[in-house]
DNA sequence: CTTGACCCTCCAGTGACTGGAACCTTTATA
DNA sequence: TATAAAGGTTCCAGTCACTGGAGGGTCAAG
């Protein structure tokens, strides 16, 4: 199976899945004689894998180790509830802090009467 | 006023102040005979007025553009509304975005025994 | 046999800083 | 007055996670 492909099912871009192996987070695959990359179905759900990691914002280095627990037989499932949580807290905190701006921001944009005149609350309040 | 003054005044780093004179966000200040960037209030306001722009999460760009329409006499408040309106759309697409994910993870955190036994509901997901 | 669609590597750029080296100036103290 | 600490300067490199493009090789169809 060429890249096209094995971007095609793990819905990675090319580019992505060469960098993700350029930096080690999957490991090289096995290459035709002309020198392309050959996928298998185990180097698929690796990517796959990979990209849903991405998806809930994990870092690249998260990915490893969760990846790392994912072929290890004998992984403690603690491990993987661990970086769970901690990503799960991110978001929480990083919600709060969008709620916070969200707030501050509408109700300056309510104040503003968005005319051709220059007064202008938001640049007060930045100012 | 020297970088350390500017810097504690603002609320930005020294680093972060060097920079935004570097890519013209904020115009270059007089030296001294030494070539020590001298600061006074005008700057300062400008740069406070940088550091909050940024804190909403505007970009580099959009603070350019804010900080022309702050200078600006003959501005409209139209035009200042329509940047943080955008802003505001961005923080909330954001929100949705956090909250789906959020719950998600959540409820596979809590699916997670977390012990020692390699059975684990957040890997089978990623899988 | 040529065309177009693949593939490859390598280098550079993104945004918004941040760290550090190498060097100069000012200020406080011995 | 000598010196050391604490400031300032520039410039280069690194961060994160890609992304774009140049320049070149390979392969299947018409």
């Amino acid at each position: 199976m060429n890249i096209s492909h094995a971007a095609k099912l793990s819905g990675l871009p090319k580019k992505t899945i060469r960098y993700y192996e350029d930096i080690g987070l999957v490991k090289a695959t096995a290459r035709t004689q002309a020198g392309y990359r050959d996928y298998d179905d185990r180097a698929v759900s690796n990517l796959t894998f990979v990209r849903r990691s991405r998806d809930f914002g994990f870092s690249i280095e998260e990915c490893r180790e969760l990846l790392a627990l994912y072929s290890d037989r004998n992984r403690s499932s603690s491990d993987v509830k661990n970086l769970a949580q901690k990503r799960l807290t991110q978001i929480e905190d990083k919600q709060r802090e969008l709620e916070l701006l969200r707030v501050e921001l509408s109700s300056l944009v309510t104040a503003c009467n968005g005319d051709d005149r220059p007064d202008c609350p938001i640049l007060n309040h930045l100012a």
